[in-house]
DNA sequence: GCCAACGTTGGC
DNA sequence: GCCAACGTTGGC
């Protein structure tokens, strides 16, 4: 079992519009290789914190679960979709996605201020300076320290 | 709104 | 293959 940690912009896409939604649903319009590939490294079962980026408190505010694992994002073919990537192909769609299903919403959701204040997470790729993957690897040491943060057992 | 950092693009 | 220009991300 692996631990990931996806961002999104809760403008655009919520925790509580997952949990609205009330089934898994796919993590469609990732466009970076490095974050695609990680997801391509994703098995069901493995489990990822769910951060809010761009907003007033960025913070994770809860999991999500890897309900099925990668298959062609193909938005990517549809001129429509915001996602568009016009060197995708039927053949070739280039660009992968997972399904992630709502697990946890923490009481207390852990702001990037208390993930920046913590020792042992001074190594997180999240917290490196200019990082801007929205899909990215957590350890287990990091796993349990956040959720510690939250306060969840 | 500003700015730093990064990925991508395109000219050469 | 190099590198400048540009667009995007994301914290503040």
């Amino acid at each position: 079992m692996r631990y990931w940690l996806f961002k999104s912009e809760p403008a655009s896409f919520s925790l509580d519009d997952l949990v609205k939604k009330g089934r898994p649903e796919p993590w469609d319009g990732v466009r970076n290789f490095q974050a695609r590939n990680f997801m391509r490294a994703m098995a069901c079962g493995d489990r990822a914190f769910f951060y809010h980026s761009s907003c007033p408190v960025p913070a994770v505010v809860g999991e999500v679960e890897i309900v099925r694992e990668h298959y062609p994002d193909l938005t990517a073919l549809d001129p429509d979709n915001h996602h568009y990537d016009s060197r995708a192909t039927a053949d070739n769609p280039i660009w992968s996605m997972v399904d992630v299903a709502f697990r946890e919403r923490y009481k207390k959701p852990v702001t990037l201020a208390e993930l920046k204040a913590c020792p042992a997470l001074v190594g997180m790729p999240l917290l490196a300076r200019g990082n801007r993957l929205s899909v990215l690897p957590v350890t287990s040491d990091e796993w349990r320290i956040i959720r510690g943060l939250a306060g969840t057992p």
